[in-house]
RNA sequence: GGACAGUUGGGAGAGUGGUCGAAUCCGCUACCUUGGAAAGGUAGUGUAGAGCAAUCUACCGUGGGUUCAAAUCCCACACUGUCCA
C-alpha cells in the first residue's frame, strides 16, 4: 500500500510517480480527499467517545455515592445517539478509503524508464552468446514430443488445456533442476523453506495479488483459500504482522513450489508448448531486508538467478521493465530472458522485483529500527521458472537428429 | 461429524461489569553497586491513530449483541488441545 502520510505531505511528488505508472489522476485526488475525510470523521468520533468515557466514569461514582443519576443518564443517552451516527460515518469513510488505497499500485523508482508496455523495456546486458546451429533448430514442443519427455495431450485429458505431463528424462530433468537451483541458492545464503500451496485472502492482500487480481487465481470452493500463483505469497507472508529484530535482517529465503495461474488475460498467447501453463514449478528467492540493504540485495538476487543460467550455459539477457510493464507491487523489476533458438528470441525466465515498503505496509512487516518500528523492504525473484528452464535446455542443447545433450552441471542430479 | 476445554502484552500467567492497557514472574534495556563479572537494587519496557504538546482514541482470537460502562455477560465463527465416532 502506498504511504498515505507521504501522500498528504508530498501530494505532487507522489501523484507524479503514480501517474507515471498509469494511475488515473482523479483516483489519486480522490484518495487524498477520502483520507482527509476519514481523519475528520475519526477526530469527531473520538471527541464524542472521550466524552462518553468520562461520563461513564462519573456514572460509577454517582452510583457508589448513591446520587441521583437520571439527569446524567439523559445526557449520556443523548450523546450515545451522536456516537452511533459518528461511528457509522467513520466506518463508511474507512471502508471507502481502504478499498481505494488497496487497489493503487506501488510507485515506480525514479530510475525506472517510462514506457507503455514490454516493447519499451530496456536491455541492460547480454550474458553468453547464442551458438550458431548448422541446422534449423526446432521448437521445444517438437523436441519434447520426439524424445518422449513431455506429453501435452495427456495433460489436457486429465485436467484441461495448458496442462502437460513430463515423462522419463523430462521428469528427471525437472527434478534435477529443482534440486540444482535450491542447492545453488543455499550456497548463496538463501535458507530453504517449504510452504503451503494454499493461502488465505489476507496473505494475498499482503503481497498485492488481491483485491485486484482475483480473476487470475484458483479459489477453493466454499473456502477462502486460494492456490498460490507464486511462492512469493506464502514466503513473504510468513512474517506478516511481525516486528522483526534488527539483527535478524536480512532474511534470505528460497522455496520451491508449484504455481497456479488461470492466465485469464492471456487467451491465445503461447498456446503451444509449455511456456505458459496453468501449473508450473518455480524456485523462488524472497528477502526481507532493511531499507538500506535492499538495493544491494536486489543486485545479489539478480546475479544469483543469472549465474544459474550461466552455470547451465544458457545465453540470456537482463532487461529493466518500463513503468508500463511493471507489476502492481513492484517499485522496480529486472527480467531475465533466456535465449530460445527454436523461436530465435529471448523469453522471460525470471523476474526479480524490489517492492520496497509496499508489501511490508500491507502485510504489516516491521523491524525495530533503533527504538522505532519501521517497515522492512521485501524483494522477490524467480531463480528460476523450472518449466521454462527445461524449454531452454531442450532448445539450446538440441542436436541435429533431435536428441538433447544433458547439461554437464545437471549430470550428478540425474543418476 | 460429535463432546468437552482453551485463545490475554516478547514468553509464562492472573483478572469480582466501573479504580484494567491490564497483577505477578521471566526476559529485555538503562542506571546503581563492583577492580571486572555474577548476584542484588532502582527505573523503564506492546501496537496503531490524532495532536506542537498536555493528552485523547482504539486493540485481551475474529465479528456481532446486551449495558451509561465489557478482557469480564450473551450469540456466531475461526483456531488450538483432549476425548469419542
Amino acid at each position: 500500500m502506498i504511504d498515505l502520510k507521504l501522500l498528504q505531505k508530498d501530494f505532487d511528488g507522489v501523484s507524479a510517480k503514480l501517474i507515471r505508472k498509469g494511475v488515473d489522476a482523479n483516483l489519486i485526488e480522490e484518495l487524498k480527499t477520502k483520507n482527509k475525510e476519514l481523519k475528520k470523521a475519526k477526530s469527531g468520533f473520538e471527541a464524542l467517545q472521550a466524552a462518553q468515557n468520562s461520563m461513564s466514569k462519573e456514572f460509577g461514582v454517582y452510583k457508589r455515592e448513591g446520587k441521583n443519576i437520571s439527569e446524567l443518564k439523559a445526557k449520556v443517552d443523548a450523546n450515545k445517539i451522536k456516537i452511533t451516527d459518528a461511528l457509522e460515518i467513520q466506518r463508511t469513510c474507512q471502508e471507502k478509503l481502504e478499498t481505494l488505497a488497496m487497489s493503487i499500485p506501488n510507485m515506480p523508482d525514479d530510475k525506472v524508464p517510462d514506457g507503455a508496455d514490454e516493447d519499451d523495456n530496456v536491455e541492460i546486458k547480454k550474458v553468453l552468446t547464442p551458438k550458431e546451429f548448422s541446422f534449423t533448430p526446432k521448437e521445444h514442443w517438437e523436441l519434447a514430443e520426439q524424445n518422449g519427455w513431455i506429453d501435452f495431450e495427456r495433460g489436457v485429458k486429465i485436467a484441461t488445456s495448458r496442462f502437460s505431463v513430463s515423462f522419463g528424462m523430462g521428469a528427471k530433468l525437472e527434478r534435477a533442476l529443482i534440486n540444482f537451483m535450491l542447492n545453488f541458492n543455499s550456497k548463496r545464503g538463501f535458507n530453504e523453506v517449504s510452504v503451503p500451496s494454499l493461502v488465505n485472502r489476507l496473505a494475498l492482500e499482503g503481497t498485492g495479488q488481491l483485491p485486484k487480481f482475483e480473476d487470475d487465481l484458483y479459489k477453493m470452493e466454499g473456502q477462502e483459500l486460494f492456490l498460490i500463483p507464486t511462492a512469493e505469497v506464502p514466503v513473504t507472508n510468513l512474517f506478516q504482522d511481525e516486528i522483526l529484530a534488527e539483527d535478524k535482517l536480512p532474511i534470505k529465503l528460497t522455496a520451491y513450489t508449484s504455481c497456479f495461474r488461470k492466465e485469464a488475460g492471456a487467451a491465445g498467447r503461447d498456446t503451444r508448448g509449455m511456456i505458459r501453463q496453468h501449473q508450473f514449478h518455480k524456485v523462488e528467492l524472497v528477502t526481507i531486508a532493511k531499507p538500506e540493504q535492499s538495493d544491494a540485495i536486489f543486485d545479489e538476487m539478480i546475479t544469483c538467478a543469472s549465474d544459474i543460467l550461466t552455470a547451465l550455459e544458457l545465453p540470456h539477457r537482463l532487461v529493466t521493465l518500463c513503468t508500463g510493464d511493471l507489476g502492481f507491487s513492484a517499485a522496480k523489476t529486472i527480467d531475465i530472458e533466456v535465449w530460445l533458438p527454436g523461436q530465435a528470441t529471448y523469453r522471460e525466465i525470471s523476474s526479480i522485483s524490489n517492492t520496497r515498503e509496499f508489501q511490508a505496509r500491507r502485510a504489516k512487516i516491521r523491524y525495530k529500527d533503533g527504538g522505532r518500528n519501521s517497515f522492512v523492504h521485501t524483494l522477490n525473484g524467480s531463480s528460476l521458472a523450472v518449466g521454462r528452464t527445461l524449454v531452454a535446455i531442450m532448445e539450446n542443447y538440441q542436436n541435429e537428429n533431435g536428441s538433447i545433450t544433458i547439461p554437464r552441471v545437471l549430470e550428478p542430479y540425474i543418476n
